[in-house]
DNA sequence: TCATACCGGGG
DNA sequence: GTGTACGGTATGA
């Protein structure tokens, strides 16, 4: 490599090569990369050669038949070592690497090609396969269907004996030839599962595109395991989903089924079977499985396309395989990879890895003011808030000598301003749109990690620097005392903030011009390069807890944030009536919010509701025989509830759906029975007002959450209606005063 | 009781 | 030759 200081080459690299749409290499120095000719469609294989080098801190003792290069600059990495043409790296030298990326790793940084380079997404050929088996285990299950998606769109559904289906799989995939292979947890079930079945049976899984190469496991010590197989990239739409949520925060749970509903991918008449019944449905409607399976591979096919763009755009800078980019995480995964192929490829030293100086690492600040009911809410924040700071005050890590970070801060910021304006420009729907909204979310995800790369602990990145990364967190606690103060000066109510952003409540003569020019008269006292933007505002909110409140728009819409307002395993009942009752309590009407318990208390007693509402969603950690084994010493309800109806094979992992009957034993509850709503209301009674109700105590005085959420029938003990209470706002805390704001 | 280990997902 | 986080529950001293 000849040395360069072109900055762009830091982002996208150098090798103007475009279509590769995968690479695979070994440690020989010969890599087969496949490409996509763009304006064609077509697939060429190309085989090329490369020299393999690892990165040593020392040369003492090499062998004479390496090559060895000294980097400029003061980092320690300072030896870069190829070898000889057509050979390997020596494994004695390649043992005392500091620095040796994989093969395909090694041959992108070397070359300076990316992935995808003109292509856009919709011209990868993309097929999902999904399993269908009869339990989560391969040692004691086996496959009885898989759902095949080609690159057409086309679905097929392959059924029969176990080894054929899997041969027909191995020859789907042949003959539709994608390049990446997509479904959800397919690195965590479904390759696994069929690996496994196909050792057992004896069935070759050649679902790449070198013959006679396997399916095989990516080495890797700690982390789950990985399969790789030549010329494909396998996504799992889990990783996809992992990462949006990171960010989004506003997924349900990462299930298929849930995540498709939530981005409308799912149709009306979609089949729902529960897991642990799909193999006892097959056998008596085996058309109904055949349904389901199908619009497991459409889902993963739409889910993979909405979520999948940021990697895919990853993939055009970073030097790593698509699939590595999809399932790593931006620090170390997306960051330190730019970061090293920009050092190599301006001839300098590499830092080593470091261990902390043992100076902790300070956190964000997070304010509540007051909690209950307050109106007109108004949310301003600071978009990504660190990497602006780390721009505004120059804050990198103090080994990158060179100012990479800082310099690909700076452009990723900039370059993704461009894209979402050519996002905007694009017609709706089309390519072009598409590949650029990709690209701005890539963008964000990385320049949202730099900070993130900073203050990685155990010398986790290469450049991490626990006292930048104080830095930036200090100065973004500075930022939004300053934002807090300057918004209180103004005559609003704060009511929370957190790291980044702030609530607040303003007075009730205000129109929505006053609420955007507070917020801009802020924004004018932060640094340049940070600002506060106004984010959004509410009719009324319901702060409970720090990070816990619910929203009403002024749309009418009601929106639960936090742990306290949505939990998987809340009883349905419950959620219900939380959602009525605040949605009765923003809109000011307390007569409501009794109704609301009243009602429910009342279908509960009189079982109006059916099982399900009371149920709750329960895994099982544990097997029918170590159950039973600690049974006599602590009886917990699943276990029970499944035994008592009869129910004695189950395995881990197994969800159910339990609740408490009357008798005190369990019971499950089963869409194929008919519903005796033998519950224990008052059980259910209890934990209405236990773990529900109390979510509301906020919103009132002592005196009126006890009129309010009195026993039926006995509102007048207190001597006031309901009618009379109003919900309040309460200063709490340390800042209960504002003081230290105002 | 508190600390830690493990899970998320898939049939 | 690595590598998410984070907030929950389950388990063990």
């Amino acid at each position: 490599m000849e040395p360069s200081l072109n900055e762009d080459e830091w982002l996208w690299g150098w090798d103007p090569t475009p279509g590769i749409v995968s690479v695979w290499a070994e440690g020989t120095g010969r890599a087969v990369v496949w490409r996509r000719i763009p304006e064609t469609g077509a697939l060429v294989r190309e085989e090329a050669r490369f020299r393999p080098w690892v990165v040593l801190d020392s040369v003492e003792g090499l062998p004479a038949d390496v090559v060895v290069r000294e980097l400029d600059g003061p980092g320690e990495l300072r030896y870069f070592v190829t070898a000889v043409d057509g050979r390997a790296i020596p494994s004695g030298v390649r043992e005392r690497a500091v620095l040796a990326l994989s093969p395909e790793e090694q041959y992108l940084v070397s070359t300076g090609r990316t992935y995808f380079r003109d292509l856009a997404f919709d011209q990868l050929r993309r097929m999902q396969f999904d399993l269908e088996t009869t339990g989560l285990t391969p040692e004691d299950n086996r496959i009885f269907m898989i759902a095949v998606r080609e690159p057409s769109g086309d679905c097929s559904v392959l059924e029969g004996e176990e080894e054929e289906v899997i041969r027909r799989l191995v020859e789907c995939v042949r003959a539709a030839d994608p390049d990446v292979i997509e479904n959800h947890n397919l690195q965590g079930f479904d390759l696994p599962f069929l690996e496994h079945r196909a050792r057992v049976l004896g069935v070759p899984l050649a679902l790449g595109r070198m013959p006679g190469m396997a399916l095989r496991e990516r080495p890797s010590r700690r982390k789950r395991m990985r399969f790789v197989t030549p010329g494909r990239e396998l996504i799992d739409t889990l990783d996809a989903v992992m990462r949006y949520d990171f960010a989004a925060r506003d997924l349900p749970d990462h299930g298929l089924k849930s995540v498709a509903r939530h981005f409308g991918l799912a149709t009306e008449d979609r089949e729902y079977i529960q897991g642990d019944r799909i193999f006892a449905v097959y056998q008596s409607d085996p058309e109904r499985v055949r349904r389901y399976a199908t619009s497991d591979v459409q889902e993963v096919a739409g889910v993979a396309r909405m979520l999948g763009g940021a990697a895919f755009a990853l993939a055009r800078m970073a030097p790593r395989r698509y699939e590595r980019l999809a399932d790593a995480g931006a620090a170390t995964g997306v960051i330190d990879p730019l970061l090293v192929r920009a050092y190599l490829r301006m001839g300098k030293a590499l830092p080593a890895h470091r261990e902390g100086d043992g100076t902790p690492h300070s956190g964000a600040a997070l304010h509540l003011f007051a909690s209950g009911v307050a109106r007109r809410i108004v949310k301003a924040d600071v978009a990504s808030l660190y990497p602006s700071l780390m721009r505004a005050y120059r804050i990198g890590p103090a080994r990158d000598h060179m100012g990479v970070l800082l310099a690909l801060v700076d452009r990723l910021v900039e370059r993704r301003l461009a894209a979402k304006a050519a996002a905007r420009a694009a017609a709706a729907g089309s390519d072009e749109r598409f590949t650029q909204e990709a690209l701005s979310a890539a963008m964000k995800l990385v320049v949202n990690t730099a900070y993130g790369y900073l203050a990685a602990g155990d010398g986790l990145t290469r450049f991490a620097d626990v006292h930048a990364a104080n830095e930036v967190t200090r100065r973004g606690r500075e930022t939004l005392g300053l934002m807090c103060r300057e918004l209180a000066a103004r005559g609003v109510t704060l009511l929370e903030a957190d790291t980044d952003g702030v609530y607040f409540a303003v007075p009730e003569s205000w129109t929505e011009a006053d609420e955007r020019r507070v917020v801009s008269e802020v924004d004018g006292l932060l640094p340049p390069l940070v600002h506060l933007e106004f984010d959004g505002r509410y009719a009324a909110m319901l702060s409970h807890e720090p990070k816990n409140y619910a929203l009403l728009t002024y749309g009418g819409e009601l929106l639960l944030r936090g742990v306290a307002f949505r939990s998987s395993r809340a009883e349905p009942f419950g959620e219900a009536f939380l959602r009525r009752a605040i949605g009765r309590l923003l809109a000011g009407d307390i007569v409501g919010v009794r109704e609301a318990y009243c009602e429910t208390l009342d279908s509960l007693r009189r079982r109006e509701l059916p099982t399900f509402a009371v149920s709750s969603r329960v895994r099982l950690t544990k097997g029918p025989e170590r159950y039973l084994e600690a049974r006599e010493a602590r009886r917990e309800l699943a276990y029970e509830a499944l035994l008592a109806c009869g129910r004695t094979a189950w395995s881990v992992g197994d969800k159910v759906r339990v609740y408490r009957t009357q008798s005190g034993a369990g019971g499950v509850v089963d869409e194929d029975v008919a519903d005796k709503r033998d519950y224990d209301v008052e059980r259910y009674a209890r934990l209405l007002r236990d773990t529900f109700v109390s979510r509301l105590a906020r919103a009132f005085t002592a005196e009126d959450f006890g009129v309010v959420f009195a026993e039926p029938g006995q509102m007048s003990l207190f001597g006031k209606e309901v009618g009379a209470v109003r919900a309040v706002l309460t200063r709490v805390g340390e800042f209960g005063d504002q003081g230290e704001f105002r």
